[in-house]
DNA sequence: GTTTAATATATCGTGCGCGATCATATCGCA
DNA sequence: TGCGATATGATCGCGCACGATATATTAAAC
């Protein structure tokens, strides 16, 4: 546990895991008044981010693509079904499945989330060379980790 | 929003935010298993590894190490005194304060997450160098967002 | 010295996020 | 055809995490 023990120590200093959590915290307190002026949450976004890129998929492949379980995903879908932005309907092929799919609301949105993503650049200040660096890191290692 | 835009958009493949949300859950997954053999969530065990850096400090100063608000603490540390590991009491100089201090308990579960970090460094399965490197991106990008 | 402002923590309501469990639907295979 | 195995979501309970607000204590202003 001395300073320049080259293994993990407990030292929160030391801990890579901190300091993700931490600038994912940071990630949503700079997201927070930007998704509060559209009236969504952050994984709302994301679920949203998911349905305009792609309309009409299935709740599993929504949490296939966002790494979330359905006891994450029914609720905060029923909320977006509330607020009128989605829709849910069992599959017709397969009973099992319920797809969801955007509203006209749903589609509108898209165009007021438009900026979201270049204020989010802008307040990282990140060149898109480090930018593109980190995400690729960070990527190889969820992969690492999900194993 | 063509594929080369070198701008921001709003596909979520492009979301640097997003690569640390889904790495945050990754390594949330990693530690599960691990903390709960302590008996400790991860939010517990970052507040715990505070109080082995230094023991009996304030409610506020946990709260600046981790970037957290008294409404998260509060309770989170209640918890942690209803399972033994830390102390609450009022400062008797300033009655506003609380000082939280390790039990002894709190300290001889120190011993039992000795392991806890090389075992996630071994799943991250990253060399130091880059891990070094990557800590001080995440660090440098936190501090830019918190303006 | 009383009013006023600032500080520190607690409380409340909302929304993730997960594991465990359940209900229903579908599939495989004899 | 029928029955066990599998797949897909839904439900429940717990624990963060936050903003807004309340309360109590201290410090400052006058």
């Amino acid at each position: 546990m001395t300073q320049d023990d080259p293994t993990p120590s407990l030292a929160l200093d030391h801990f890579l895991c901190f300091s993700i959590y931490a600038a994912n915290h940071a990630f949503n307190r700079v997201y927070k008044p930007l998704l509060d002026a559209i009236g969504l949450t952050y994984p709302q976004y994301l679920v949203m981010a998911v349905l305009w890129e792609k309309d009409d998929v299935t709740v599993g492949a929504i949490g296939e693509r966002l790494f979330l379980e359905s006891s994450t995903l029914t609720p905060l879908l029923k909320r977006l079904e509330g607020m009128g932005l989605v829709t849910r309907s069992r599959d017709r092929q397969d009973e099992r499945q319920v797809r969801i799919g955007l509203t006209e609301a749903g589609r509108t949105l898209r165009g007021k989330a438009a900026g979201v993503p270049a204020c989010i650049f802008e307040a990282s200040g990140l060149d898109v060379e480090t930018g593109t660096r980190l995400k690729q890191d960070l990527d190889a290692l969820r992969q690492r980790l999900a194993r």
